[in-house]
DNA sequence: CTAGTGACTGTTT
DNA sequence: AAAACAGCCACTA
């Protein structure tokens, strides 16, 4: 494994329970603020060492459609996140304005 | 080293 | 409002 997914990997276990980061946040705190995309590939390859439910797509600002497209992965997340206290809309999303994380220093 | 790919995102149709 | 485009950067073959 790459020092840069520690790093990912790293970040995400400091998003608390019960909140939730962008694929954008997670990068620019692991210091690759242009490749989110690096992130969902590092997210797709945890094995479960860090809490994945944790990190989401952008587009859940307003309506909140977590960005899994494997819709068996989509629901595992889901149930994840219910079960730490996450309340999803009724369009399957997450307001971002209640459940995103504040990381320290933003 | 080159080419293809994607759990992303902002912009443009 | 939804879909297509175009940058993006590390990983793999």
């Amino acid at each position: 494994m790459g020092e840069l997914y520690r790093r990912i990997y790293a970040v995400v276990r400091t998003i608390p329970r019960g909140r939730v980061a962008t694929y954008g946040q997670v990068a620019e705190l692991a210091g690759i603020p242009r490749a989110p995309r690096v992130v969902g590939y590092a997210m797709r390859a945890c094995g479960g060492r860090v809490p994945w439910q944790r990190v989401v797509g952008r587009r859940s600002r307003t309506l909140g459609q977590v960005t899994i497209k494997d819709p068996v992965g989509a629901a595992e997340q889901r149930r994840r996140l219910e079960r730490e206290g996450v309340r999803f809309t009724d369009t399957d999303g997450i307001s971002l304005a209640r459940y995103g994380w504040l990381p320290p220093g933003a």
